[in-house]
DNA sequence: ATAATTGCAAACACTTTGCACCTGT
DNA sequence: ACAGGTGCAAAGTGTTTGCAATTAT
């Protein structure tokens, strides 16, 4: 693999990230943020920072920005699940001991390993239920 | 909600889901496989099914096109959930009733309502798991 | 010196939309 | 007749890429 210079705008993009624990970016947003970096180089050093391991990517659906979370390179937060409202598109941040017990029912009746980083949970959040909106963004 | 005319292309686009019963098609295959079917036209008829309960959408990972499958008709098997291997990339579907017990926790915590059909779960199944295999198809 | 990185704009893939015309009821 | 549907091509997003110039080591 090649070598990682260190450069203004991969210090920017990580620093931006630090400032913003836990949050999840779009490309977009830091695109917007960062003014000192061009489009192309986010993408670049997006992709950079995933495969490195500093970063994770939750790519949410076709057609739709992809997320990154600074990780900070360990991920000691194993426990705790994303859901994403199907409108309004917001992703929120939920423990749940019933999700892991969903994780523990598949491990042993299928042998299947749950990966909780990688699983979005979709659904209608409560503003828009009480909003009443059925005005779906191109999702049934 | 408007109603729904009964026109060739509509009656195209069902019968090739019918006869590719549980595949995971996305709108590109159906431009390509039906010739008589404009692309506009495959993606208000796929949105419109979509709406009407008759195809599920699906994001999968490793492409960025949605993917669609014929539900048959009844969408009332909400007791079944889909899990995906992000290694060798299969499907899988399975009963859970833990899985509502999450669906009850996040309606009482959040507020929010989780759409199973729109959900899929990430890990490793059995087969790559024993594999030993470390080669995760990432996510790029 | 030289390998890696950057910016720009153009290219891409997937999806949506405006509009005039066609079809089902 | 009229609500609804269709094709086309253009417009939108989000992301990637070719290339010459720039920067880190």
């Amino acid at each position: 693999m090649k070598e990682s210079y260190k450069t203004k705008q991969r210090e920017e993009i990580l620093a931006f990230f630090r400032q913003h624990p836990g949050q999840h970016l779009t490309a977009g947003q830091l695109c917007a943020a960062l003014d000192g970096v061009s489009k192309a180089t986010v993408y670049r050093l997006l992709d950079r920072l995933v495969q490195e391991g500093a970063l994770r990517r939750y790519t949410l659906r076709g057609g739709q920005a992809a997320c990154y979370q600074y990780s900070g390179g360990h991920s000691h937060c194993q426990e705790h699940y994303h859901i994403k409202c199907t409108q309004c598109g917001r992703l929120f941040h939920v423990q749940s001991p019933a999700m892991n017990r969903v994780a523990g029912e598949l491990k042993e009746q299928q042998g299947f390993t749950l990966d909780s980083s990688m699983t979005v949970l979709y659904g209608i959040c409560r503003e828009c239920a009480e909003k009443g909106d059925t005005t779906t963004k191109s999702d049934g």
